[in-house]
DNA sequence: GTGGTCTAGACCACG
DNA sequence: GTGGTCTAGACCACA
């Protein structure tokens, strides 16, 4: 599920905390449970141990993960830190733009809009 | 019109790469367009002339723009040079990124899957 | 001025993070003023490069530090970023909390307020 | 009263050592006074049992408590083992840290030394 | 065994 | 030359 792109330009530890996040968005991994360890992850990913480490600990800095030593490292419920999420109409305001981004490159790519509501559907859960 | 976000982890001549392969997919930039000066757009963007020179050039390099000394940097049609579409796997391993990357900047903006959803809903007219 | 205290178990990022917070919390590193090359750092400090590298992105991400490549890094003024301050309720709460911490502590190692007043006001500027 | 913060580089043991020792020092512990049992602590803590008991034991080797098989852990008399007061420079190294701790974390949470002078100021009695 | 820190050293992106 | 990424490998904190 997890998967690095050498081709894309973004630095790997980028993709991977991008990739854990979208899982977290789509439902795939749920508030509480559990990731696979720092070393198992690296492993599959055939990425050294460090790397996963940096992800892990930024994603934990963002209040996104917990990391507890000796058990393991699991996805936080949001709300249990103090992390402020932007208002509603900034977030309006952002998902305007995201969409608008998207739209642009998805249409350079010869994507279409159904094409990408297709592919989020199937993410759900 | 084309912005660089510097706390995006992928490198600023990549996103700029993406923007203008995007206008031009998008027909914001026409066939035969002029395109800013190099030194132009670095001030806008506020970025090295140096960096923007070399995204002109890979751009150039790939068939996308043509640029004629001492006269300007143009849109290119496509066709001989530039390889047509995306073969198919390719627009899946950009579908997949796209998505990808719009779920982690949801998530990381506390917007949600369903929100999206029906934002490109609304859009599909 | 920065200095590691080998004795102290806290990690050496984290006491060159808090130091450099408390730099410029006192002043003495003022808004915009460029912070030691990393390398340079690194040298003065005899620690790794990468561990002050460390230190810097991490600063960098919690919006107390700008770095631009090839050129160096520096103290951004607060409020460039959107990290939302907590209220000034929250802030009272805060400072009290740290205050009667600190004068445990203090009081533990035979250490008077007045140390401590003398202390940070000398830290100014 | 004693408490454990997660999110602080410190390592935990650490945290809680320095805390029992502010404790003694501030006579909110009296001399003698009988410790909540490692199980315990750790169960109010939410912490590792073997974390508790390395501090206890910890302290123990240095003088500041005294354990009683089956009985209990208790606070020592200061004095023959325990070495007296820090000394003049341990005291001065300490204030320097203390001092660097509470301005970077009142910058952190976006207060400035003058709100901490003049909290301080107004404790003077 | 699990996460965290540190070092050493290579190579890349950018100016 | 300046910051950023990645690897490899050692050792520590905690369960």
């Amino acid at each position: 599920m997890l998967i690095v792109d050498p081709t894309d330009p973004t630095p790997i530890y980028a993709q991977i905390a991008r990739a854990i996040r979208a899982e977290i968005a789509g439902g795939r991994l749920a508030i509480g449970a559990k990731l696979p360890t720092v070393r198992q992850l690296a492993l599959t990913l055939r990425v050294n141990v460090n790397t996963v480490a940096k992800v892990y600990s930024q994603l934990e800095r963002a209040g996104v993960l917990s990391a507890r030593r000796g058990v393991g490292t699991f996805v936080r419920e949001p709300g249990e830190t103090s992390s402020a999420k932007p208002s509603a109409p900034e977030r309006e305001r952002m998902l305007h733009q995201l969409t608008e981004r998207l739209l642009a490159d998805a249409h350079a790519a010869g994507i279409t809009l159904d094409d990408i509501i297709r592919q989020l559907e199937s993410r759900r859960t």
